[in-house]
DNA sequence: ACGTTAAGCTACGATATAGTAGCTATGAAT
DNA sequence: ATTCATAGCTACTATATCGTAGCTTAACGT
């Protein structure tokens, strides 16, 4: 109770509290609650934790966003890592390449440790369910395009189902990362795909 | 502060405060928990809501467990859901009726709700992941049990590699309940065995 | 009948969190 | 220079949780 009398509002003695601008505030939020959220998950994700890591004032962060999940959501928003499209000339190379390119992120990206909170969010909250399934698409999208480029090639045929596909790759990586927990080499990935493809479609003999 | 003169410890007026048996208590404890656990996930195990809801007060809850994550993991231990193997003759049907049986649990069975919260603790704490490793593999057993009888039969070559195909089945199913939310019907299941096994097996042309 | 065990109760203290109120001070546009 | 939007501060309410203390009382074995 010695320097209360200067009241609310002033400045701390110490750190000196850098003003930023409305731009470089929402950014230092979102980078922070990003950041909480690879480490700590969805529920990770508090508006006292995100203003003490960003040094945004709680009260500030309520004037950019209503709520928690306001937040939540624009920070989950940012990481929808979307695989680029390999373009080998074969099917088979190009999903080679693709599977091989989750695999990665798979390990080393930090978004695949805040997967499995966003999961659990989503099966109690259809509302977040209907935003996983979205960009869970969206992220696997590559593999419908490739497919599609197989097929205006007459490498594929018209009808060929890539949903299955889809699962019968992803299904295995994610199970090995999540699940199962072991190693993802690339050796796993290959034989993956071998798998997936079945022994037909290139007469590797 | 009318009636507080009773002091503690007294019986409340209106709900009778039925006296259980120890065990009466444990069960009914590890009953709400388990309950808390596929409703809510493991975040959502409370002793203040399991003592809600078993009837059962929260000091007793601490006389049978000293702290959270010891409910918590007797909790989990409950449900570690092996799934019975199959005995039809082949690998192929052995293994078909195991992953429709693993289907049918993934869409019914209040695990599967659970499951990805406990996924989620695992990225953050070793002890859990330790823990997830050891009963899934405890509850995906019945692939290494059929694949060797199906070896003891010669059906199968003894170096084939069950973890493999393990993934080949359970991640496309896993992926589907959690990941794409797409249906879980049995003609996928199906379709996502013959892939695995891939075609030669069995000739059915 | 009696004593031990353990369930139940109220009441704490400590911490973390979601939000809000009201004020001050600063940066940029005017 | 003045004004205006807004970042930052302290402080607060309300809630949910973990975990503990101290007491009373019912059930059970002897």
């Amino acid at each position: 109770m010695s320097t209360k009398s200067r009241g609310a509002g002033a400045p701390a003695k110490g750190p000196e509290p850098v003003r930023r601008s409305k731009e470089a505030v929402k950014a230092a939020s979102l980078a922070a609650a990003y950041e909480l959220l690879t480490e700590a998950g969805l529920s990770g994700v508090s508006f006292d934790e995100v203003s003490r890591r960003s040094g945004v004032a709680k009260t500030t962060l309520y004037r950019h966003w209503p709520s928690r999940s306001a937040l939540l959501f624009d920070a989950v928003m940012q990481f929808a890592p979307r695989l680029q499209t390999p373009n080998t000339g074969s099917f088979r190379g190009d999903l080679t390449a693709l599977a091989l390119g989750l695999a990665q992120r798979l390990q080393t990206g930090r978004w695949a440790s805040a997967m499995p909170s966003i999961v659990d969010a989503g099966e109690r909250d259809a509302e977040v369910a209907e935003f996983q399934s979205r960009t869970h698409a969206g992220m696997l999208s590559g593999f419908g395009a490739i497919a599609s480029r197989a097929q205006a090639r007459g490498e594929l045929a018209p009808d060929f189902d890539v949903s299955d596909l889809t699962a019968a790759i992803a299904g295995p990586l994610f199970y090995r990362r999540w699940f199962s927990r072991q190693e993802l080499d690339d050796a796993f990935v290959r034989r993956v795909v071998e798998r997936a493809l079945g022994p037909d479609s290139s007469g590797h003999g």
